[in-house]
DNA sequence: AGCACGCCGACT
DNA sequence: GTCGGCGTGCTC
């Protein structure tokens, strides 16, 4: 047998484009995927060994020794690293970053893994259920953990009660419950995993199909698509069902946890004390056990944002991604990976399926599902039997806004109240008024770090840049010609208060990324909206995620136009993504619920064409758009973004850059631009980008690994960064 | 990315 | 005479 090699090479956390080379001291073993630490110029630093060699460029006697390991075995499956690899080389990014940012913070800094103890299940007693009906006990916080568990309800453990009851739930707050006898602590056997709750839906032929589509054969990505209310989520926990019946685990992705807490203490209750959460809200520790509980497979369902995907779970049956159109899963910045693709990836590596579900999938799945290369289950009824809604168009050129409020709109809103109803409005702007204008000579307060108009909000006097937060005083007369200042444009908080005057005695709720900036602000106002009757909701987009709101009669759509015309690629998509997820919001109790959107152009063949109950058939003529002009589908994007200090410097990189893509581009490789960036100045760095399109990914990648090399060895001047951006969600 | 080294300006 | 500005180069 040949002796082990005994030089490492190792990926750091540095954004290098290489791995560097350790000698392995005799007393220690190495394997791929291992986290090692190692001395790095100065001080130490954390890595993870890419592999084992005895060969290196560097002179043995310069090369130094590996410190410690500390774990004897890979964190990074052999499987998770190929997926990393080919990560990192298909987004042209630094291994390290991508391995390094794979495993949790505190395991990058160095801690040690925790050890694990079993989660403690807590269940009511008899004395408990006639105490709470006695009103014996006092605490509402007690109340509510009590009723959570009522009458024969399964055992759970504190995470799950902590979602059920929508509070943060001390351990010893539990025990305190135990020691007066309410509550029983039970320790679950690690051999015999608790079984799932049982659901109580049936399921409608369509979901019954979905499940069923799934098999353990299944190769190809799934395509789950159903229209708003159609009960995606129940055919997602069936299918975990299964597939955790066979001793796998799953992995479930979803774009943001703290805009849905209901989904996710929806799975968690059907799966008590089997599920792991992550995201990026948790404390450092408690992230840290979470990835090792479901690292060692002690917790079964891993339920997460995007990073999640790279949990290394052993028996990995299942991959879903909800609400897989969501830009929430492309990572914007560093490793700028799109954790849907990298799912599908996952998938094939491991051999396991993979379900991509929507109201409103992208282009590109829905294109990949037409060709057959996923497979298509369709929902397309709702299982309480409700209608999707009626989308009736305002034209804005025949009734005025004001202060974006048509008189239809403000018509069909009292109606709908008078009936009970709620009313959502949708309006993609934050903030009071747009813009601080001068009507004399046209000046417009602008922040002065960026290309970006300042915004006013109604509880703050001062004027606020939306991209880097800069704040001044808010001028009371144009500094050009001295006129008094007008307020121009519209957000959500001056439409708030324009509808408190027109609807003085309606609860009024907003919501938007100032309105829940507190910590539960988001789940106090979702629980008000439920409770109440009649009342108005005015949100940003934010109000079209997935929550379930059975009051809802109508939803009106301030100003459809504004993302309709839009210069960016995927703005009319998106759009039209908003229109019918946040049509998906009405009519789910009974009655049914109308849509109203408000808009200067209501023949404009995409509003014209507008069904919430087709998706597929309304964005055809998208495709076809998109197939003209090799977008994707059908084309493939990359981005190269030039940043640095001055718009001098920047341009002549940019020249620079695309000059030699254009003279080294691989055949079929167009290359456009540079131009400025659509927001060329952020926080006085100034940006211009350079587009690539090609039919085929190959030239695409070739060049740019290319012209990659050829930019780090003719070395930038410091300030400058390049940035490459594969497929990128958007062109802004 | 850090973090050193290195060579030119305003302070005790 | 020193502290410190950030330009340049390196990290196995």
């Amino acid at each position: 047998m040949p002796a082990a090699p005994r030089i490492a090479r190792i990926a750091l956390d540095r954004p290098l484009d290489r791995l560097f080379d350790y000698q392995i001291p005799d007393a220690l073993s190495l394997a791929p995927g291992q986290r090692v630490r190692v001395p790095f110029g100065r001080g130490t630093t954390i890595g993870v060994v890419v592999t084992l060699t005895d060969q290196s460029e560097v002179p043995a006697n310069r090369l130094r020794p590996v410190l410690e390991a500390p774990e004897a075995e890979p964190l990074l499956a052999p499987r998770l690293m190929q997926l990393l690899q080919f990560g990192a080389r298909y987004y042209h990014h630094p291994l390290g970053e991508a391995l390094l940012g794979a495993l949790p913070p505190a395991l990058r800094h160095g801690d040690p893994l925790p050890a694990l103890t079993p989660e403690t299940l807590w269940r009511q007693t008899p004395e408990g259920a006639r105490a709470l009906a006695a009103g014996e006990v006092r605490g509402r916080r007690q109340q509510a953990v009590l009723r959570a568990l009522e009458r024969g309800a399964p055992a759970l453990d504190r995470a799950t009660l902590a979602a059920a009851t929508g509070l943060q739930l001390a351990p010893r707050e539990l025990r305190a419950l135990a020691e007066r006898g309410w509550l029983e602590a039970i320790t679950p056997d690690p051999e015999d995993p608790p079984t799932p709750n049982a659901s109580n839906h049936a399921l409608t032929p369509d979901q019954r199909a979905a499940v069923d589509a799934l098999t353990p054969e299944t190769t190809a990505p799934l395509l789950l698509e159903g229209v708003t209310g159609s009960g995606k989520t129940e055919v997602y926990l069936q299918m975990a069902e299964r597939v955790l019946a066979r001793g796998k685990q799953v992995l479930f992705l979803i774009p943001e946890i703290a805009l849905t807490p209901q989904l996710s203490a929806r799975i968690q209750q059907r799966f008590p004390g089997q599920v792991a959460l992550l995201h990026s809200g948790l404390a450092e520790g408690e992230r840290l056990r979470a990835w090792e509980a479901a690292r060692r497979g002690q917790r079964r369902i891993v339920v997460g944002t995007r990073s999640a995907l790279f949990t290394p779970v052993p028996d990995l049956g299942l991959i879903i991604v909800d609400e897989e159109h969501d830009s929430a899963f492309k990572q914007q910045d560093g490793f700028r990976y799109n954790a849907r693709d990298l799912a599908i990836k996952r998938g094939q590596l491991e051999q396991a399926p993979v379900v991509l579900g929507s109201a409103t999938p992208t282009l590109e799945s829905l294109h990949a599902a037409t060709t057959g290369r996923y497979g298509h289950a369709r929902l397309t009824m709702r299982p309480d039997g409700t209608q999707p809604p009626t989308v009736e168009t305002v034209d804005t050129r025949v009734h005025t806004p004001d202060e974006g409020l048509t008189a239809p709109l403000l018509d069909t809103m009292q109606q709908t109240l008078a009936a009970g109803h709620q009313c959502f409005l949708l309006l993609n702007r934050r903030g009071f008024a747009r813009v601080l204008a001068c009507d004399a000579c046209g000046w417009v307060a602008e922040c002065p770090d960026c290309d970006a108009r300042l915004t006013i909000h109604a509880h703050n006097p001062r004027a606020v840049c939306h991209l880097c937060g800069h704040q001044e005083t808010r001028p009371e007369r144009c500094p050009e010609c001295g006129e008094p200042l007008a307020q121009r444009g519209l957000g959500t908080q001056r439409l708030e208060q324009a509808l408190a005057r027109h609807f003085p005695n309606i609860p009024l709720i907003r919501l938007d990324r100032d309105s829940i900036r507190h910590k539960g602000a988001l789940e106090a106002a979702l629980d008000r909206i439920r409770q109440l009757d009649a009342a108005i909701v005015v949100g940003t987009q934010m109000l079209a995620k997935g929550h379930d709101f059975p009051q809802v009669g109508l939803v009106g759509v301030i100003d459809v136009d504004q993302g309709l015309f839009s210069v960016d690629l995927r703005a009319t998509e998106n759009t039209l993504q908003l229109i019918v997820q946040a049509a998906g919001r009405a009519g789910r109790g009974s009655g049914g619920g109308r849509v109203l959107l408000q808009t200067g152009h209501p023949d404009h063949p995409l509003i014209r064409g507008l069904d919430a109950a087709d998706y597929p058939a309304m964005v055809a003529p998208l495709l076809e758009e998109r197939a003209a002009a090799e977008m994707p589908p059908y084309g493939h994007l990359a981005l190269v973004r030039v940043e640095a200090g001055d718009a001098e410097t920047t341009r002549r990189h940019a020249e620079r850059v695309a000059t030699h893509l254009r003279n080294t581009a691989a055949e079929g490789l167009r290359v456009l631009g540079p131009a400025p960036a659509p927001r060329h100045r952020v926080n006085r760095r100034f940006r211009e980008q350079i587009l690539l399109q090609s039919t085929r990914r190959n030239p695409l990648h070739e060049s740019l690994a290319r012209a990659r090399q050829a930019w780090q060895a003719d070395d930038l001047p410091r300030g400058t960064r390049i940035a490459i951006d594969i497929d990128p969600v958007s062109l802004a």
